[in-house]
DNA sequence: TATGAACCCTATAGTGGCTTTAGAGTCAAG
DNA sequence: CTTGACTCTAAAGCCACTATAGGGTTCATA
């Protein structure tokens, strides 16, 4: 069984140009072509490239991808790292929640500054910006 | 009073390359120059600046920050545009918050399918990335 | 057999918001 | 007069794609 670029795209979810991309990038191997000059792909690069974008959706970067791909394909390797990996993602997305709280503070001070249509001279969010007083 | 580009990063916080970039991207009016064709910067400048970094620190897109300096400009415009602007921005973060929340659960959950270390064949982490049971 | 639509190919440039690099010029102190 | 800190420009690099241009393949229909 093998399929084109476009039928992988439809069972992965991915789009045709991010496949190509991540051949690109030594993410997925090359496939065989067919006489056309066609990408076949096979079970092996459904299930790899399934791998990699579930990890997207946990925002690991491209880079860990790969190392943890690594451990995928040496089944032997202590996985150690794969944990501590996965520390440093959780790690990550704290600090990014709790930046976004103050930012969402800071921003909801500041829309208050200024009730819906005023001259801008005369506008509390201009001001507040200007003298970064929504952060005091 | 005239600084050059040094001092205003100093004083802004900003890096000089980030000003250089600025002016480029017409954020940053072009200053006068010395004789040895040094920037020299005054109090506009910095007050403009300060504005453009405080609104950054809102993690206002570069394009969103140059309609509000154009408010900044025009003290007699009505600034009704600049309370919906922020009104996106706080959706736009609230928005990446949820996103970020089950990100966390997600890796959570994956993160407790591995103790520690064990060898890669039998993790429960790579295995769970390879058919995303952590998602379901 | 011709043609058209749907698919595929490569190579390159663009996105945003900077950061980095290379190579050169300016200026004050020792 | 040299050293070192500062400044200049232009261009490339970063990430993870996305978009564009210009072409080739395959298959069904007229």
């Amino acid at each position: 069984m093998t399929i084109k670029i476009g039928e992988l795209a439809k069972r992965t979810g991915a789009t045709v140009e991010t496949i190509r991309y991540y051949e690109k990038e030594r993410l997925l191997p090359e496939p065989f072509r067919s006489e056309g000059n066609y990408r076949l792909y096979n079970e092996e690069h459904i299930e790899r490239l399934q791998f990699i974008l579930h990890c997207r959706t946990l925002d690991m970067a491209l880079d860990d991808v790969r190392i943890l791909l690594e451990f995928w394909e040496e089944p032997d390797k202590d996985c150690g790292d794969v944990s501590s990996l996965l520390d440093k993602q959780i790690y990550a997305v704290e600090i990014r929640m709790e930046e976004l709280m103050h930012l969402k503070q800071h921003l909801t001070v500041l829309r208050q500054k200024c009730a819906s249509s005023a001259p801008a001279v005369s506008c509390g969010i201009l001001k507040a910006l200007a003298d970064n007083s929504c952060h005091e």
